[in-house]
DNA sequence: AGCTTCTTTAGAATTATTCTAATTATTGCT
DNA sequence: AGCAATAATTAGAATAATTCTAAAGAAGCT
């Protein structure tokens, strides 16, 4: 099946989140968030520095870092940290947990239930209200996808 | 009897762990041990610096980390990391949350029954085979502590 | 004591990120 | 269209956290 040889380009909701936020779409942040859409793999600043380089050559990394904390704050991507080391950044927006191959040092995305999400903050003593979470693992995986 | 006005000096564990991985006991590390257990406020290196600092002036940030990273192989602390920022050390060994009160900046543990951790790791898709794990909350807390 | 290995130390080096000030682009008037 | 006001990008400097390096200092063993 021939899928197209072009990413697509500004994905719906972007320059609306943008605008809800008073910002505006430009042509970097479109590309940087293009390029975490199109290769899920929680790239670094850097890497996704390298990714949008060949199509916007005069990009700087500043911008990169700057596209990217733009993102995280309209909702559109969020930055995931485990282990002193770079930030990476994921577009997964629905509720999802982080697991961490120690041979590859690849990370997966891991839907858990909704359900399960609840029962954790359910398990919290009273006092505590959470507003976000996170969940990470770390161990051995034969992906599926391999 | 005349107990010392002073912590507890290196607690009971600390020489045999290190023995075992073939390493020594040493003033440093004893005192970093110490500070982590003592005040369990998840500090970060230069925090555990500053603090040991007034005991052992000559000490150096260099050895701060190295200790650390010492009583970390020996599995006497984990290092906690969540949200860009400096490695945050935690020597309750017992498989626990962190809530990172988003007021006060402050990180609590919050134990978590034994079931949930083995619910959670047993709804990993298969192929995915969890050897740790973190769980991170961040909202408002009024401590009981408090 | 003498040799070996482990540990600490100071400072340099590296890495990740943020800041600054100057340019460039875009928008909204008139 | 022309122009001011605002927003965004840029290069490079600055900062923060951590690691590296090479030398000096203990400790253990024979």
């Amino acid at each position: 099946m021939t899928t197209a040889t072009q990413a697509p380009r500004h994905p719906a909701g972007l320059a609306q989140k943008l605008a809800d936020s008073g910002l505006r779409s430009t042509p970097q942040r479109e590309l940087v968030y293009d390029v975490l859409l199109n290769k899920r793999d929680h790239p670094t600043a850097d890497e996704v520095f390298a990714r949008v380089k060949p199509e916007l050559p005069g990009i700087s990394l500043a911008t990169v870092y700057n596209c990217l904390e733009t993102l995280v704050q309209c909702d559109l991507v969020r930055a995931v940290n485990f282990e002193r080391g770079p930030t990476r950044y994921c577009p997964n927006l629905r509720p999802h947990a982080h697991f961490h191959d120690e041979v590859t040092g690849e990370t997966h995305d891991v839907d858990l239930p909704e359900t399960l999400f609840a029962k954790l903050k359910s398990e919290l003593p009273p006092g505590f209200d959470a507003n976000a979470g996170e969940i990470t693992f770390r161990g051995k995986a034969q992906s599926p996808t391999n």
